[in-house]
DNA sequence: ATGAAAGCGCTAACAA
DNA sequence: TTGTTAGCGCTTTCAT
């Protein structure tokens, strides 16, 4: 093994000098520097990061925890985390709860003392087990607010205000709500903002249960959909507004002709499909960037927690038009 | 700052029986063990991974280093390569290179010394920058092969054959090829399995150029495709030809009615586009599984590195169709 | 079964 | 500017 003090001993210089020359190489003389980077350029020698961060205190390094990584929702929130960090020298690591709450704490607690931040994005924890994370390294979550911690909050009312008023505008009267998983944290956000915008309307809303949010529970409801007498779709994300939209064309509904449908978290599939599907933009890339500068550059303590909030907005396309007569 | 010393001293133990009370609890005392997790428990003790890693020399954790972790490709790879992490007891760290050979060295780097063994998918770096991290921590490439490193291959000619076959038997004479970019390890290999099967079919080739592996260059080809007399496409990826075939119908060109088109990496989206892709499939959820167990349950060193190698095959769906005469 | 002591590789006072 | 020294928090011989 090539360590410090072996870069040091070729190098004829003391660990410190060798230590310092990878630190801070302008405190070190001209002469000295050069003789250890030729040193260790010899011996192929790196510092050793693990030691580093043992004797610093800290490791250089951010976490992110997402539910599912092949979630498209999550990808410009990785993308956008992974940009700043890289911004600060700061290398990033993922991590996947798969969905599943106990892995989530798991990976939580082996991720939390090797990195110096962590955001936690959509967390399914209860508020017990994100406390115990954040006593061991600084949090920010996403899109999950609770006292005490740092958040980036996304509410969805805005941008499902916009869905209903354009339903509404379109002559739609009577909605189908394809909820989300129940042990997700907005799924009940989603559902009062859904409710509270469509009785200020005056939109009749048919709640059609709880759905996973992937492509095959989309498809399984659409017929849900057909048996309700529906002009229009609001589903819990994209993956399943997709799946209701390529069941109902399966079975000669035409979209949005007979049938309207929104989706929610506008990611790049909603753009791709035919139709293209109209769907609230959650600006999740941007919440990323805050998370990491708040968690980077921590705004001085005024005993609160921080909190931003960004707000969400529809994005029209093609899957919903004129409700039929 | 809570840590073994403290509690010990709570305990009334020494430091190592702490360690020990951790690590083998079966070797100490019944009695001993109880107060130490008693005093653990109070004082909200757990042991520093960093600090153990140092004096181990092991971390726990994997890594896995792709390209893009928005491209679905590499969702498959990174799920199966946690789950099987997750099976021996190991952290996995997801890190994406952004498609960027520079990042990608960054990135390899600073994630090697923190990990046990590293994953590299379809890694773009120059074969002396990947030695260079195979020097730091056990590495196995996936779809990429190089002398001395552990590797699993996905080699595509087994697949592009059967696309060729498939498309010459539904009576297509003359193909377009979107190729992928010039600086991809798999671009050549995909390349000369295409030519090698259609010259031994006699399938004409048209070379249409290299294409970023994402939907709007896609798009793009589609307009190149229309200028040349071929009825059948076949693309360096999914996104590509999904972009062609989207790009196509919009301009009143019917899939797979006036042209086939077939894609490569049986990514989701390919069976949830209508028409539902025709397409390569590569085992990549498998070479990620099998990548790691290469990397934890190393096979006694006969002096080769080890090598695997998984078929690609051809899953044939709606976007493929007798040729028009 | 337990403790003392040395050491993993590095950083950071402190002195010189 | 440089070296000496003392840790960072843990594991692991080696004694007892």
């Amino acid at each position: 093994m090539t360590n410090i003090r072996t870069v040091a001993a070729r190098a004829g210089v003391s660990p410190s000098t060798v230590s310092r020359a990878f630190a801070r190489p302008e405190v070190v003389a001209e002469e000295a520097r050069r003789r250890v980077f030729a040193a260790a350029a010899e011996l192929g020698y790196q510092p050793n990061p693990v030691a580093r961060s043992l004797a610093m205190g800290r490791t250089g390094n951010l976490g992110v925890i997402v539910p599912d990584i092949a979630n498209p929702f999550f990808t410009p929130l990785i993308k956008e985390v992974q940009r700043e960090a890289r911004r600060r020298e700061r290398s990033l690591f993922v991590a996947d709860s798969d969905e599943h709450v106990r892995q989530e704490l798991e990976v939580a607690l082996a991720m939390a003392r090797q990195v110096d931040g962590l955001v936690l994005a959509s967390s399914r924890l209860p508020e017990e087990d994100i406390r115990a994370v954040a006593a061991l390294t600084p949090v920010v979550t996403v899109s999950r607010v609770l006292d005490g911690v740092p958040a980036v909050a996304t509410p969805s009312d805005r941008g499902i205000g916009q869905a209903v008023e354009h339903l509404l505008a379109l002559g739609h009267r009577r909605l189908a709500y394809l909820g989300g998983p129940e042990e997700s944290y907005v799924t009940p956000e989603r559902h009062g903002a859904l409710h509270d915008a469509a009785a200020r309307g005056g939109l009749e809303v048919v709640d059609l249960g709880h759905f996973q949010p992937r492509y095959e529970p989309g498809v399984r409801a659409a017929d849900l959909v057909l048996a309700e007498d529906v002009t229009a779709v609001l589903a819990y994300n994209d993956q399943i507004a997709l799946g209701v939209v390529n069941r109902l064309t399966e079975r000669g509904v035409r979209v949005p002709e007979e049938i309207s449908v929104v989706g929610v978290d506008d990611t790049w599939i909603a753009g791709l499909t035919r139709p293209a599907l109209t769907s609230v933009r959650v600006p999740v890339g941007r919440a990323g960037a805050v998370a990491v500068r708040m968690l980077a550059d921590p705004a001085p303590g005024d005993g609160h927690a921080a909190r931003e909030s960004l707000a969400t907005e529809l994005i029209v396309r093609a899957s919903t038009g004129p409700a039929p007569r």
